[in-house]
DNA sequence: CAGTGAGCGAGCTTCCGCTTGACTT
């Protein structure tokens, strides 16, 4: 018999707290929820005003087992799980499982771990908050509704296996939509000039000021005409502003924001980070991972106080509470931040030590002064025309906070660079060095990433600081969004330069259009994308979760009873679901893209059993279509004729080799050209299937089988002795085989060889 | 490893939010 029994949602919070309570209370976790829906028919009765059927999923039996078994033992039972909506559900499931009295259990909450919010939380139990609770499970039910009722009409309409839900569908929405601003922008140029002016200063130095024109020029004809002005112009100061001006640092991280400067900074995935900052926690090195919230404990912030004072000075230090401002955000736990600031590294391996550098930063820099900066900008005039020349430099004249962390931005490479403006008075007359005129081309937004995906979302208000990675990872897994990296493209720019009265026009090439990590929509993400605004737009809508969210809200509230809440939105929402499903056609986004130049027969694209593709004819007039699959980055909605009809010129004969038949092809894994019955892959950017030559084809394939004997060791026809990448080992019929340690190749049989493999594929067996 | 482009049709797929291991290579 135990006095106290304490239940916490997670373990690693249950270690910590039962050290600050002592002997007389025992903490246990109930590893989040302990009851869901049930999986087969929706796991609600509609019927019977949304009755819930909730049940103990397998992988949690054993957990509500001992949950029993500790409950059965204990006097008083403390439900201290998070003071949220979900919270506060755990803590009703938790009473309704092991049959506790919800008089006489005792419901606390701390959002910090410290002994002082802990045994506050102690000696001020409250009860259970049923409003809380039926706004929980109103969203629960609403979310079960919209993806249970809206996927089965996709593998109808659509393709088998294929999701909807509140929270993804505007996930892939969003790409979805950027993508089409992507496709549809034109790119327009212009020329922009900078001027490098020399200025003489009395000390017979002279300085550098770099400035760019206040105009920008159509083409490069205008920008000429200006450059002809500039080399016969005057110039002088015309006028110097210095500004002061603070920047301040940002806020402690949540989940969210270290997603996002940690794909910025450390180039870390959405999951990976949340991997490595899992192993923090659970290793006692940082607080809580999944968290809405940029409050620090009072405690947190007397030592970061401490830790700025006594590595910096009192001059840095300035303690700061940020408040929240992202909607819906609950608050239920600290800001991500060190257990224990004294640290500023740990040991770990390379990733855990990057990341929690990283939050130790972002953590003492919120607690750190302003940084102090002064501005200077200085016109320049010219004597015969009304452009100015300008330039602005930027002093940090107190660098504080920066000195310890500076917040990343998702622009890459803005080409504004700061420099420190020489000392000029008003009226100095400047020579210029070069003018120059640029080409500059504007850009589409850009594609999301991984982290600027959840930025968005978090703004929106949709998703939370636990389903981030997770709902990313499910649009990439039903095959809706793709990430990946993309080469670019060259283009030419061209730059005109004036020096010393001479004119010069040159072309350089620059790279437009590299991507690394970005997510692309695919076919399959468009088409059902559509499907859902056709069809179900209340739900796609970027408000829709905000507006449940307040109903939800007003629940909880006790202002609007749940079962109403969810007959309001089930009714129209159920009459979409069979307006869907009344409509006969079949979503495959097929476009015709134009008629055969020689036969006269339809081209179309749609989406296929098998994926995307092109089709030639069709089988109404007794001629059996052709069918060739669209390659990788390619997409329904904006394949051309001409592209369409080059699938079908693979795969083509190269011609004979030594009496057999090279055929180029390209298949799953690229191009590849076949020949004696194996398979060559072409080289990734330097050979391309449509235009390859026979000589580089024979090439290839001299080159793979020269590397494919150099990793023969030993033939023994059957079976092979190959020098891999970790050793040699044994291969025989496609299978490998390892070699126990020690094994002297050179002595090697094929009677040994045999043995080898036997007891290998017997261990296998066993275990 | 490198394809497929039907009409016999079982039984399956799916949501969002709380939490961690249990698995294999």
């Amino acid at each position: 018999m135990i006095e106290n029994l304490v239940i916490v949602e997670s373990p690693a919070k249950a270690k910590t707290i039962e050290k600050f309570l002592g002997k007389d209370f025992r903490v246990i976790s109930s590893f989040g929820h302990i009851r869901d829906l049930a999986k087969k028919n929706q796991g609600i009765n509609v019927e019977k005003d949304f009755t819930p059927d909730y049940e103990i999923p397998k992988e949690k039996v054993k957990v509500v087992n001992e949950l029993k078994k500790a409950a059965a033992d204990a006097t008083n039972i403390w439900i201290a799980s998070d003071e949220d909506r979900e919270g506060e559900a755990i803590a009703w499931h938790l009473t309704e499982v092991l049959k506790l009295e919800v008089s006489s259990t005792r419901r606390i909450v701390f959002h910090e771990i410290t002994k002082d919010a802990i045994t506050s939380a102690i000696e001020n139990p409250r009860q259970i908050d049923m409003n809380l609770v039926n706004s929980q499970q109103a969203r629960r039910i609403l979310d079960r509704l919209v993806g249970f009722e809206i996927s089965p009409v996709l593998w109808k309409k659509v393709q088998p296996s294929l999701s909807a839900g509140r929270v993804q569908s505007v996930a892939v929405r969003l790409i979805v939509e950027r993508e089409r601003e992507i496709i549809s922008f034109k790119s327009e140029s212009s020329f922009r000039v900078i001027a490098v002016f020399r200025i003489d200063q009395k000390d017979g130095e002279s300085a550098i000021i770099k400035a760019e024109a206040s105009k920008r020029f159509n083409d490069g004809n205008e920008a000429q005409k200006f450059l002809e002005l500039c080399a016969g112009s005057e110039y002088k100061v015309a006028g110097i502003t210095v500004k002061p001006g603070t920047r301040s640092p940002a806020p402690p991280f949540t989940t969210s924001t270290l997603q996002q400067e940690a794909y910025r900074k450390l180039g870390f995935s959405v999951a990976q980070t949340m991997a490595v900052a899992q192993k923090l926690y659970e290793a006692g090195k940082i607080t809580y991972m999944r968290t809405d919230s940029t409050n620090l404990s009072k405690l947190a912030l007397a030592k970061s106080r401490e830790v700025i004072v006594d590595g910096f000075g009192i001059k840095y230090s300035k303690t700061r509470q940020f408040k929240t401002k992202t909607k819906g955000a609950q608050e239920a736990h600290e800001a991500i931040r060190p257990a224990y600031l004294d640290n500023s590294t740990i040991t770990g391996n390379p990733n855990e030590k990057k990341l929690y550098e990283l939050i130790w930063k972002r953590t003492v820099a919120s607690q750190m002064s302003d940084a102090e900066v002064e501005k200077t900008t200085i016109s320049v005039e010219i004597n015969n025309s009304p452009v100015t020349f300008n330039a602005s430099g930027e002093v940090i004249k107190f660098d504080c906070f920066l000195r310890v962390y500076t917040e990343s931005t998702d622009q890459e490479n803005s080409d504004e660079e700061r420099y420190v403006i020489p000392p000029v008075k008003k009226g100095m007359p400047l020579y210029y060095n070069t003018v120059t005129a640029s080409q500059k081309f504007t850009s589409p937004p850009p594609r999301y990433t991984e982290a600027s995906l959840v930025k968005k979302l978090e703004e929106l208000g949709i998703g939370r600081p636990s389903t981030y990675a997770p709902t990313i990872s499910t649009i990439q897994n039903r095959g809706y969004v793709l990430r990946e990296d993309r080469p670019g493209e060259k283009r030419a720019v061209s730059i005109i330069t004036l020096e010393k009265g001479k004119f010069s026009t040159t072309s350089k090439t620059e790279i437009t259009g590299k991507e690394k990590s970005k997510l692309f929509p695919q076919d399959i993400g468009m088409i059902v994308n559509d499907f859902l605004i056709d069809n179900f737009s209340d739900i796609v809508d970027y408000n829709f979760t905000a507006d449940v969210e307040e109903q939800f809200d007003e629940i909880a509230l006790g202002n609007l009873k749940w079962t109403k809440m969810l007959h309001t939105f089930y009714g129209p929402f159920h009459k979409t679901i069979e307006n869907a499903l009344e409509k006969k056609d079949h979503k495959t986004g097929a476009r015709v893209l134009g008629n055969h130049p020689e036969t006269g027969e339809p081209v179309s694209v749609r989406m296929g059993r098998f994926g995307p593709v092109a089709q030639i004819g069709n089988s109404e007039n007794g001629s059996k279509p052709r069918f060739a699959s669209l390659s990788k980055n390619m997409l329904i909605e904006t394949v051309t004729l001409e592209e369409a009809l080059d699938l079908f010129r693979l795969p083509r004969s190269l011609g004979m080799h030594e009496g057999e038949e090279m055929i180029v092809g390209i298949g799953k894994f690229g191009p590849y050209i076949r020949y004696k019955s194996k398979f060559f892959s072409l080289k990734k950017g330097v050979d391309d299937p449509y235009t390859i030559t026979m000589d580089r084809a024979i090439e290839i394939i001299r080159e793979k089988n020269e590397n494919e004997q150099k990793k023969i060791i030993k033939d023994f026809g059957d079976i092979l002795l190959l020098n891999g990448k970790y050793g040699p080992y044994l291969s025989r019929e496609k299978q490998n085989y390892r070699l126990p340690k020690g094994t002297d190749t050179e002595k090697l049989t094929r009677e040994d060889c045999i043995i080898i493999i036997e007891k290998s594929n017997k261990s296998k067996k066993s275990s």
